[in-house]
DNA sequence: ATTTAAACGAGACGGTACGTCGCGTCTTAAA
DNA sequence: TTTAAGACGCGACGTACCGTCTCGTTTAAAT
């Protein structure tokens, strides 16, 4: 359960039921595929979870907070594959993302969501801490193997690092899900060989250019450098 | 108005108000800011267009589709300035649609609409026409200028000019909405420099790996140019 | 038409359709018959009769009006057929009022309005002119060829013949209002004969009465004629 | 409560507000009063008892059940009050229940309902049930009484009983009402007296008659008894 | 073994918004 | 000026969910 931390567990009354948890997850999810995001409703859910409306409401804030848990646990299952190269690894979390994007719950429910998100704080950290920062593990993860593999040089520090993998996995993210969910149009291994090539030239180049001058490069209104 | 276009105008009966298009879409934005999506209703909207709920709904099947057509006009204000370079055209451009991001009616219905679009072909399609589609003038007009600037060769052919173009849209938007939106982080001036780089830089690499030999870079599991 | 006469006609401009009024009234007929008071709608009505709404109203104020309108006519059918006695001149009509209230038009019309006119003084003037009033003719007819027959003696005065004429009236026409809608119990040659054998030993006694002394019987609380 | 008997009634989850019923009723006759029948909105009850519409859809069908039931409980106040003879008691109730009759409350619903009954079969039920057939213990005690005072003599068996119950009913129902609301005059002891009168002798005369011999009158088309 | 107290299912509750329907009025062009 | 057509502001409809509440029942830990 990413959603509630009992500091301080009540110590007397009839405990929750765990297995309540697991079935109106379950219940969830299987509500966000049959009828979509803003068609699932808690009493459809508590339904086919076979449990009270007052048992969702004890655990879960409303529907945003328990699709945000629903979801969360289908991000944790993608991994970034060894595939003896930076390009192929990248290549295969790109096409995995997208088989996840693929699958009827999380695209309907994902941008929902983040749209709610807009408006509510609250629910902006809870999705940054159940999905988007989790899965920023699989952006480290391959610029490390990259280092290993001397694909990529090391970082200059740690600052560096950590804004340089927040702008890949926005690129990453955002252009897959731009593709899968805006544009509507396949992220087929095409695709994904196309943008990965894209997206490792402008990781060296961006390498490159840090280490040149920083300062070179200062305002909109000059030349890039000269390789493009 | 993007909405309806009657090729064959009814010349009967009383014709329909074009003032009242117009307020309502302006009351739609209004409501955007004030409410957000989801707390968004119909009836106010037709309260502050001064307006029969009636009235709405014999012109938009929906919610959903009133937003697309109330934000679409949004995004024409979308401009690719001319600053001298295509680095610099870029920032600007990426500038400006963080600063669309920004405005809280399509910051909270962008990603709604796009949410409900995943379980509604005939929204989806609206959505692509009335914003998606409209927009990628700006990456044409982009590469036009720098290929005049002799800052990018020339595609080979059309459609790989076609390919390209999504390519980038993809990315560009992708990348500034997921930083925006998902990420929640700020889309100012340092990030899109950096993110330029890296997308100018990938530019080229592309282009020339094309030109190069695209057989070359076949399947995952081997190494992109060494550049990287 | 009972409704508007037109003292003033307008003479310029296009004249009113003459057909359209009775198409409208036969139009409401039909739609009384087939959706009941309740579901009738004046664009029904202005649709079966093809004509436009504003021709409606143009000519009645509201649905009432209209209604009131449509069903009289049907009830200057009703006629006294002359079977030779009192009574069974009384049973005759009696049944064909029964034959009358059973028609769909008119059983789902007559207490509608009547209901409505409790509220609207307008509606019930309109009503006793154009249904109440015009069939008390039954009443003063039956009366006539009573006397002429020598079945019943002459009213000593006309204010009493009106009175009398009235309670007459009230008293079959709710007996069998009532019993035909409200105890929804079928209005037969039995219970007419019945009805009728109540009626004419009333009349008899009630003259009787009034002949003997009417300041006999004042007030409750004392035995009436021993003949009870 | 009229309406709705639980045989069973459900034992799990939160009872049905006992309060809001009457609440409700309240509410409906007070709305009625204010508004008439044809004003009256399920909402504007709603509001005036302090509940939600859905508690209203939960209890009653619509409008019509509603109102039969809220202007039921009015009828059951009737009581045959004893003034010593058949005449007065008559005369009495006739009186109670024309007061009954000039309440805003009766005087605009009952026909309404009724009016609604002629196409629904279920609520033709719902009338007989909650009113009419309750009153008819007026018409039963009333014979009694006079037969214990020997003013009329006992029905030969229980089926004429009924039937002549019956007809007395319509008779004095009937009348009473068309007086009261389609003839819109006043229903005052005069009135009362004069139609008393009648119907009492009409009484007697049927009952004498059914001793005589039924067989004497059978059709149309022929005399009745001479003293008419 | 009994008590205690929270969790549980069921479902009624006060609300809010829905999308539709009918009202009676209006605005157009045609007759 | 009337007509057909149909848009318009309005207000009620009956429904669906919301999130809360009140029941009686169940369940485990504390007594």
């Amino acid at each position: 359960m990413l959603s509630h931390s009992h500091p301080e567990p009540a110590r007397t009354g009839r405990p929750r039921s765990a297995a309540a948890d697991e079935a109106i997850l379950e219940a969830t999810r299987a509500s966000l595929v049959d009828l979509g995001w803003s068609k699932l409703t808690m009493g459809d859910v508590a339904l086919r979870a076979g449990v009270a409306k007052t048992t969702l409401y004890r655990r879960w804030a409303g529907k945003n907070e328990l699709v945000v848990d629903a979801v969360a646990v289908l991000f944790d299952e993608l991994e970034l594959p060894d595939l003896g190269s930076l390009s192929a690894d990248i290549q295969g979390v790109v096409l995995q993302f997208a088989a996840l994007l693929e699958r009827p719950e999380t695209r309907t429910a994902l941008m929902a969501v983040v749209a709610e998100s807009t408006r509510d704080e609250a629910l902006r950290t809870r999705i940054r801490n159940s999905i988007v920062e989790r899965q920023k593990r699989l952006v480290l993860l391959g610029r490390e193997r990259a280092e290993q593999r001397g694909e990529l040089p090391a970082e200059p520090d740690a600052d560096t690092a950590a804004r340089t993998a927040d702008l890949i996995f926005d690129v990453i993210a955002g252009a897959v899900v731009h593709r899968a969910l805006v544009s509507a149009e396949p992220v087929d291994a095409v695709w994904a060989r196309r943008f990965t090539v894209l997206l490792l030239a402008g990781l060296g180049a961006a390498a490159s250019e840090r280490m040149d001058q920083m300062e070179r490069m200062d305002r909109p209104a000059q030349k890039p450098g000269g390789s493009v």
